[in-house]
DNA sequence: TTAATAAAAGATATTTTTGTCTTTTATTTT
DNA sequence: AAAATAAAAGACAAAAATATCTTTTATTAA
């Protein structure tokens, strides 16, 4: 099992390529993320939907539209969008799956796991959508394969 | 997203459920374990088949059969359930879900990520599958709801 | 050696996730 | 106003994960 739903996937690497081509100062097409991120187009169209109506990217239709992210919400942490995706359960969830797993009715492995979570929470809201601008211009980061 | 696969949640469950019942010398049936972990009947009972299969538990057939571990298999760590079920993609893949991405070719959260992968599997390689039958048989942990 | 027990195996069903294709709506340019 | 562009929305399809039910096989005990 991966960490992230495939469409977590698809939608933080969607996320940060089209922060970087903000920066650049042009929208971008759906057709040119897809290919930019190697996801299937239309599935990804779904994802970025659903991301735009919660306001987390912006969008433009027709000619020279495309979808960008502004300013502010560049400074947003990418927990946001893991959390706007997959919910919070991999920041609260218990590992085992238990509802009532806490600290006075805790599973086997609680302790060690909810130190695990919360690293995992700490590295997605301090690194901000657009913490990685500047590498991925330069081309020291990989969005696809 | 959960960390584990629903499947996976129920085997581990399961695993430490059966240990600390080997523990106290007796056998238990699929149906006991499944109340005991609260897990649908049928379907635990296919996972079990497979960790059957692979050495990981044992069984036998008929009156007064049942599940167990056997003490060697008490001490083999937890990381090689969750290996059996999920495979290790938990442990070396990309959070991103790129099959190239790797310090030469990193994606953006390859490094921080790097680090909890490898907590994550610390935590499962050195927790045995029988670590917790003392507090199970004293009631201190909890394997349902 | 028959009946009872319990896991193993097989078949099928449901739900969720992932992916594709088509139509509609908004915007811009000619 | 008409044509072109591009996202939004809707309908549908395939695959994987989760769950249920039935039959078979192995073992034990009467």
């Amino acid at each position: 099992m991966a960490i992230f739903s495939k469409t977590c996937e698809y939608a933080i690497r969607a996320v940060f390529f089209i922060a970087h081509k903000t920066a650049t100062g042009s929208r971008v097409g759906i057709k040119d993320i897809a290919q930019g991120i190697d996801s299937p187009e239309h599935f990804l169209a779904k994802i970025l939907q659903d991301l735009s109506r919660k306001g987390l990217i912006s969008s433009i239709k027709g000619p020279h539209g495309g979808f960008y992210i502004d300013t502010p919400a560049l400074s947003r942490p990418l927990s946001e969008i893991v959390e706007a995706v997959d919910g919070n359960s991999l920041f609260v969830g218990c590992a085992l799956g238990l509802k009532q797993c806490s600290e006075i009715n805790p599973c086997p492995l609680h302790n060690e796991f909810k130190a695990i979570r919360n690293r995992i929470h700490a590295m997605l809201a301090t690194t901000t959508i657009g913490s990685f601008n500047e590498e991925l211009m330069e081309g020291l980061l990989s969005l696809k394969k």
